[in-house]
RNA sequence: GCCCGCGUGGUGAAAUGGUAGACACUGGGGACUUAAAAUCCCUUGGCCGCAAGGCCGUGCCGGUUCAACUCCGGCCGCGGGCACCA
């Protein structure tokens, strides 16, 4: 008998898939087409279980499309500018190009044994000029389609190293590298005008059928359309030009529970204050610390009090102060707002740190105006009693409340109802290298004027240093100099790049045409747009995705895909992270120190899992059992270390599992299985060495099934009904792994087929039917481990390439039973069960159930109230 | 702080209103073997019981229903995102 060795075949076929192009995408218009997108990485160097998983989900929906008869497109690139290529410079010397296409070809290397049915001939990287060259052409495009513009935005700026940060580079206020608290500070930036888009953006998500519901609501919150009501106060004693303050508000129904108006440090009137010293200090103070919304909304609730006065809409008698308050946003409605301390958290925290009133405006229907303790937000549909209400009935719902607010406002002429969106537009800047360069030219006579397209790409400079913060291109001694386009003049380039989200939003369409000298080609973007399942981390739901979707809406305007191309992802899966267990132990200081699986042995005794360092041992460990290797190990007392729950794999945590070295024991197969087994591919999957184990085990028992299959003498006959059984068996496996893979659940095709493995090697059957079933085994298998799946296809005489056979098709007629078991319930606990003819009348079920000698015994004479028969589900009797 | 998820045996999970635990891992027992590894077979939610069988059980509390892991409300815990990480 042979041995299943996967470093021999798995070469060898990946090998014959070359030699016959099996995966060269083609456009047939005489077929339909496929085309599946896996999110492409970006290129660190090392390709983790994460990549493993997400590449194997897309080549088993890749291969199994193929099968089904479609011309499927299934490319893959690099998502290859960014912050580390630049860190990596800094911090190790080197250039960011080198590094970044030396990781690339690493990365290369190690997705090529995994056997995935890639079109290599279209990848590309975002890197290369070639792509982003397009990408200036789409820009310059545009930007004369007015969907680009310039204006001022808030940065994390490093006083010290004087620089523009990334959130991810302040850390607790403080500049990551100077360690100097961080200021906002504004710049004047390129922006994509998304917010053009809002309402397009959202009710398009209606038809996103194919895309996870958590998405579009995620997406649906992001863009956050609001109804709600403007007007303006009168102000007193403010200073010139600023006679009147314009606020938003979603709950003008609160109206009458007022008790200050607070403005956005970054609000003109603040600003124009700052002449204070008092203002000036204060709003530097509200200043300090970064960006991120996270970190302004969860910073303490401060305040300046500004003497300012505005009167009340509904009662001019009625003054309220003014304050600048630093959890107001510039960015949001008009920077001001009215605050209601009764129905709002936040209000509610300021006012009772600073002493303001907190009168309620509703209360429960039902209950009595008390004190509040804390803000009272009831949901906008419930409804609540006025009790100082000033439009509408007392008794209304919050919506309602809303809706009379906006007309008593519009009807009385101090207000209007305005529809918002939080969205904002999207700013492309970056003060960096190592992205694509914004192609425009700023000239002392022209103004702003776009490079013209014959001068693309504006191409990166290579002669560059990373030696100081900063950057690199700003300073370059001779790269900005040019020729204004428009007039000839000596002018400088824009020394900014783009976001890298920029290359992302639209590589998907360049895959169509990747050596085009256009961004894209009409022929082939009508063929294979849209993509037709797209797969990819949850963590991209909103901002990747949103993003894409905006570029695509740009490129329908701009001509460059076709208008049915405006959602590029018909259907979208987002996949969980891969997990493993974290082995710590402590140092003498008591910080934990983490260890590499590799370097843990770990074993469970009595169900409880236990750990140890594998060190010192003079004794070659691989030769002895595992059950010596416990005694020793608990004998010598060897370093015990602390198992804690899974978490994302991590270089910190040092949880990480090299795929290199699962495909370097097992093979790829083993390693494709494994990811696509067990958990569910949207959830996390927990990476564990038994089960990485079990499915080699179970791939090797596979292989000597062929085996014995492969041996069987060809006149076998099997038992009486082992033929019938075998084709019954082999149409539920082709039925359920067919329905597996069509709905993402993997996990459990996976079942199925260790379920119809089981059956075939217990199975008596002739050899005729065997061969059928296990050839038909190897074709459910193919999606998932496709180098085994040729070797048991060759080794039983099937014809040509089982990557290029057809997918197995089950009779319907064998998947129907004659009898159907029914549970029966008393009172909805299970009692007993029985057996009836699959289209037995009700009234005969019930007849039978009621016979039952368990029922009879468990209703001991009660008599029953109601019987509710699901045809071929249940029973269940009421007494 | 805000938005979105998730929570079921010792473990990964299955069941999406109808028999909770399919399929696996781990553990336990057995066969084969001089012995071990490998392989194969049986068993494996908890409690009570000699057994037949019974009771309990899907993070916690409450509700809807003949019937709830599944739907609704509230809470707890964990994870993702929050616009310059990709």
């Amino acid at each position: 008998m042979s041995r299943y060795d996967p470093a021999v075949i798995e070469p060898k076929w990946q090998a014959a898939w070359d030699r016959a192009g099996a995966f060269t995408a083609v456009r047939d218009p005489s077929r339909p087409k496929y085309y599946v997108l896996e999110m492409f990485p970006y290129p660190s160097g090392r390709i983790h279980m994460g990549h493993v998983r997400n590449y194997t989900m897309g080549d088993v929906v890749a291969r199994y499309k193929a099968a089904c008869g479609f011309s499927v497109l299934h490319p893959m690139g690099w998502d290859a500018f960014g912050m580390p290529a630049e860190n990596a410079a800094m911090e190790r010397g080197g250039h960011p190009r080198d590094w970044t296409y030396g990781n690339i070809a690493d990365m290369k290397a190690q997705m090529q044994p995994l056997g995935l049915s890639i079109d290599w001939s279209r990848e590309f990287a975002t890197c290369d000029p070639e792509y982003y060259g397009q990408q200036q052409a789409l820009f310059i495009d545009m930007l004369a389609a007015g969907l680009i513009t310039r204006k001022a935005a808030v940065v994390n700026w490093d006083p010290v190293d004087m620089t523009v940060l990334a959130n991810e580079q302040v850390i607790d206020g403080k500049g990551w590298r100077s360690g100097a608290a961080v200021e906002r500070r504004e710049l004047v930036q390129w922006f994509f005008k998304i917010s053009d888009y809002s309402e397009e953006l959202l009710s398009a998500l209606d038809g996103l059928k194919d895309w996870p519901e958590k998405v579009r609501l995620m997406q649906a919150n992001w863009i956050g359309k609001s109804r709600g009501l403007q007007f303006a106060f009168q102000t007193v004693a403010a200073p010139a030009g600023f006679e009147r303050l314009e606020v938003y508000t979603t709950r003008p129904d609160t109206l009458m529970g007022a008790s200050f108006a607070a403005i956005s440090p970054d609000h003109p009137l603040a600003k124009a204050l700052e002449t204070d010293p008092k203002v000036a200090a204060f709003v530097a103070e509200c200043r300090k610390g970064g960006t991120s919304a996270e970190e302004i909304e969860t910073a303490e609730k401060i305040g300046y009090d500004t003497g300012i006065r505005v009167r009340h809409p509904l009662d001019p008698a009625w003054e309220l102060p003014v304050w600048i308050a630093n959890f107001i946003l510039m960015d949001y409605g008009t920077g001001a707002i009215f605050g209601c301390p009764g129905h709002d958290q936040r209000d509610f925290d300021f006012a009772r740190k600073y002493g303001l009133p907190i009168p309620p405006v509703f209360v429960a229907e039902g209950s009595d105006e008390a004190a509040l303790t804390e803000a009272f937000v009831p949901m906008k549909s419930e409804k609540v009693r006025y009790v100082r209400g000033f439009a509408g009935n007392a008794v209304q719902t919050g919506d309602e409340g809303v809706a009379a607010a906006i007309a008593h406002a519009e009807a009385n002429g101090y207000g209007k109802g305005v529809t918002k969106f939080r969205l904002r537009d999207w700013g492309l800047s970056r003060q960096r290298y190592w992205g694509c360069p914004i192609p425009v030219v700023h000239c002392a006579t022209c103004g702003v004027v776009p490079e013209k397209k014959e001068n693309l790409p504006v191409e990166l400079p290579y002669d560059v240093s990373f030696d100081k913060p900063g950057n690199p291109l700003d300073r370059h001694p001779t790269w900005a100099a040019t020729a204004c386009p428009q007039c000839g003049a000596p002018a400088k380039r824009e020394t900014d790049t783009m976001d890298t989200f920029v290359d992302s939003s639209w590589y998907f369409a360049r895959f169509t045409a990747p050596r085009a000298a256009t961004p894209t080609v009409a022929e082939d973007a009508d063929y294979w747009m849209n993509v037709d399942q797209y797969i990819g981390g949850i963590e991209h739901a909103i901002l990747h995705l949103l993003y894409s979707r905006f570029f695509a809406r740009a490129m329908v305007k701009t001509g460059h895909l076709p208008q049915k191309a405006v959602e590029p992802f018909s259907a979208l899966f987002t996949q969980g992270m891969v997990t493993h267990e974290i082995y710590r132990s402590r140092d003498a200081q008591g910080r934990s120190v983490y260890h590499l699986p590799e370097d843990v042995l770990r074993f469970n005794i009595k169900n409880e899992a236990v750990a140890f360092l594998k060190v010192d041992h003079q004794t070659d460990l691989s030769e002895l059992s595992e059950n010596q290797l416990q005694d020793l190990l608990l004998e010598a007392a060897g370093t015990p270390v602390e198992i804690v729950p899974s978490a994302k794999m991590s270089k910190s945590k040092k949880n990480v599992v090299d795929p290199m070295n699962i495909i370097a024991s097992f093979g790829a197969d083993t390693a494709r299985w494994f990811v696509m087994s067990d958990s569910p591919p949207e959830r996390d999957v927990e990476w564990t060495s038994s089960g990485a184990e079990a499915a080699f085990k179970h791939l090797s028992r596979v292989w000597s099934l062929c085996d014995r299959i492969g041996q069987m003498p060809a006149d076998h006959k099997g038992d009486g009904d082992g033929d019938a059984d075998m084709a019954k068996a082999t149409a539920r496996a082709i039925d359920e792994v067919t329905k597996g893979i069509e709905s993402f659940a993997f996990n459990k095709a996976i079942a199925s087929l260790y379920a119809f493995t089981n059956t075939l090697s217990r199975a008596n059957a002739s050899t005729p039917v065997m061969k059928e079933a296990i050839r038909t085994l190897a074709r459910l298998m193919s999606p998932m481990t496709p180098h085994l799946a040729e070797e048991i296809w060759a080794a039983q005489g099937g014809r040509g390439l089982c990557a290029q056979a057809p997918w197995p098709k089950a009779d319907p007629a064998l998947l129907i039973d004659d009898t159907v078991t029914l549970p029966i319930q008393i009172n909805g606990k299970r009692r007993a069960e029985i057996s009836v003819p699959k289209d037995m009348p009700a009234t005969q079920v019930e007849k039978l159930a009621l016979a039952d000698e368990d029922v009879v015994r468990f209703l001991a004479g009660q008599p029953v109230k109601r019987i509710i028969v699901v045809p071929g589900r249940i029973i269940n009797v009421v007494v």
